[in-house]
DNA sequence: GATTGTTTTGCAACTATGTTGCCTTTTTAT
DNA sequence: ATAAAAAGGCAACATAGTTGCAAAACAATC
């Protein structure tokens, strides 16, 4: 990895935090890493684990509570009760989030990943429902466990 | 309302906790009634304070656990990460659950409804994922709030 | 590059949520 | 009625999440 490809990155993260109306501060860009480095999303647990040496707890809520209200990353629930973060799309921004993609949880490495391609269906609801968002999480074993 | 009726009730309660190999208390017996005279789901924080006076959280704790181990009530994901619960068809039992619906989440009213008759829809996942459980909740607005 | 005003952070203290072990009480079976 | 088994209450603990405030880091300006 020459030192180029790091400071490219380094950019992205920088220039992604600038459009989002947020300061570029060390535990953004060391969370935000975490992010870009992984493929699945991350649970608050993980994250606490893997910058909390060097960041307080608070912070680490702080900044994931950010990242979601700018946009940067969207929250997956999961059955167990543990709110995992993924990144989103280029096309969410503050205010707005635009994911309508599903999300799969695998009960072998118990990653979750954001199926990106695959669209929420049309639920049709009993007369009197009025949808405005769907929520589908599919649980079973992914790509990379299925030997 | 007659005696009778409320007999009638207290009656169903103990054969379904009998049914599942679960001794008749005190407690057991007023969350179950807390279910069966509310339409919706209800939320750990819900039970506890319309139970919570007379019972220990503890108990409340293990009541619901022992409802799920049983399949007498189902968990129902959120996206605010708290977990509801609402009984569950007939034919769950003890180690397996068998509700395939959809679950509506009202933004104004916040309740929890279980949809029996609309079923989880067939998820076409990409090459290598393999479902073994679809979740989908949606949210919007209950029929009895749409004005 | 130093100065200043603004934003973010860490800390402490707190509330809420959930778990476990142990002893007492209640329930069930005989 | 009695004994064995199950469940409940209590205390103590663990984890998760929130808030106010002073210190530190950041962004903007000169
Ligand atoms: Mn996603
Ligand atoms: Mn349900
Ligand atoms: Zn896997
Ligand atoms: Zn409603």
């Amino acid at each position: 990895m020459s030192n180029k490809t790091i400071q490219d990155i380094e950019n992205r993260i920088a220039s992604l935090l600038k459009r989002s109306d947020l300061s570029v501060t060390e535990s953004r860009r060391k969370i935000l890493h975490l992010f870009l480095e992984q493929p699945g999303a991350l649970a608050h647990g993980d994250i606490e684990r893997k910058a909390g040496e060097k960041f307080d707890r608070v912070t680490v809520y702080r900044t994931l509570q950010a990242f979601v209200d700018k946009g940067i990353i969207h929250t997956i629930p999961t059955a167990d009760n543990s709110i995992r973060y993924a990144l989103c799309k280029d096309d969410c921004s503050a205010g707005h989030h635009h994911d309508h993609h599903i999300h799969f949880v695998c009960t072998n490495c118990n990653n979750t990943y954001c199926l990106d391609d695959v669209v929420t269906p049309e639920i049709k609801l009993p007369k009197g429902y009025q949808a405005e968002h769907v929520e589908v999480v599919v649980e079973g074993v992914c790509k990379n466990c299925k030997g």
